[in-house]
DNA sequence: TCTTTTTATTATCTTTTGTTAACGTTTGTA
DNA sequence: TACAAACGTTAACAAAAGATAATAAAAAGA
């Protein structure tokens, strides 16, 4: 396995917490890497998805079925932990599915381990309440944009933000499906925008 | 302070974590009771808000402000955990208010001290941790619903699932504002639904 | 009780969005 | 290179939502 693989992944979780190497190891035996194509699934809907992983390389895309449609609402890109979170934790089937926008590259690890490290070390025990905080903050702040302001502000933020990858790196279409509209919708927004 | 008042918490507390009495009384010399008037506000936007309760009696809103306008977003009742909890974890203003609907009676306590049992306790990180997961679940489950689903779906989610409580006992204005509409809005979906 | 405030509905008008389809462009792939 | 698929824009129409104002009923407070 790749060293800087795997510090790409030390990092991140280090934003969290900060490990010693004894708690690092603890962790390590369990890593695999997981290629996909462009367009191939890591998460399916319906299935009990208990891998999560960081991506090394590539974009992939979260999305709903509702009616045979996909709605997408999340984007992961390089360095970013990806998984089906709550299928994970709680053990229930995927309601959603998770592909690659891509080729990609993960390193991958069961969120069984993750739980059984819990028992065993504070360390990373405190490192899941600090993932889950960090989500949940991000939830929020998402859900009250949904609820506080219009499509077209939603957009100028994802424009003005730190989303701008999101904005070069990903088609348009899923993008109004992120905000909450459809894609002919978001076109329209665009339009009356550049007219001003 | 009432035995059956701290019963109310503890209960709460447990359905995330079991404790030991040992346990239960690093928590209790540091509760307080809280009482508010209806339209009393507990936590004001702007603030840092540490502080985290439990509604005893009552029912309470939280609504962001935008454009002078308040958006409600929120609602607690008897034996919800309430706090402006992103403020809470990561010490900056709240971005919410938190006000009374009818007189209320409150069980509280502040973060603070709970971030210090988290270092002293592995049962209450582990409560720490849940609480964050369980919340993320929750916003998660709304999310996916504002960005997959019309007003009037949700709407009908609402009078179905296991949130009559909020059609009962909440002001039908404060519900459009939760379900992401004006209330002319709301009140046309249902004239809409009646001719059906 | 009486008065004030809050709440819900309705009407009118404007704006925005959804739906469907057509079109041209770009991108990916055989 | 050539063909097919994916993507973005535009048009036309229908449906829904926002804004504002008027009204009536219900609830709260004095």
């Amino acid at each position: 396995m790749e060293a800087n693989d795997l510090n790409v992944l030390r990092t991140a979780i280090q934003r969290f917490v900060p490990l010693t190497d004894q708690e690092w190891e603890l962790l390590t035996p369990h890593l695999r890497y997981r290629s996909l194509a462009r367009g191939e699934k890591w998460i399916s809907e319906g299935r009990k998805e208990q891998d999560m992983g960081i991506v090394l390389e590539g974009n992939m895309r979260h999305y709903y079925t509702r009616d045979g449609e996909e709605k997408t609402t999340y984007f992961y890109f390089e360095r970013h932990l990806v998984s089906s979170y709550i299928s994970a934790i709680t053990g229930t089937p995927s309601l959603l599915t998770i592909e690659a926008l891509t080729d990609s590259r993960l390193l991958a690890f069961s969120y069984a381990h993750l739980q059984t490290l819990y028992d065993h070390s504070p360390k990373w025990e405190r490192f899941g309440r600090l993932v889950a905080e960090y989500l949940a903050i991000g939830l929020e702040d998402r859900m009250a944009g949904l609820l506080t302001m219009s499509p077209e502000e939603r957009y100028l933020q994802l424009l003005e933000g730190n989303k701008q990858k999101i904005i070069e790196r990903v088609p348009q279409h899923y993008i109004a499906n992120y905000l909450g509209i459809t894609p002919v919708s978001l076109s329209r927004i665009r339009k009356r925008l550049l007219e001003k």
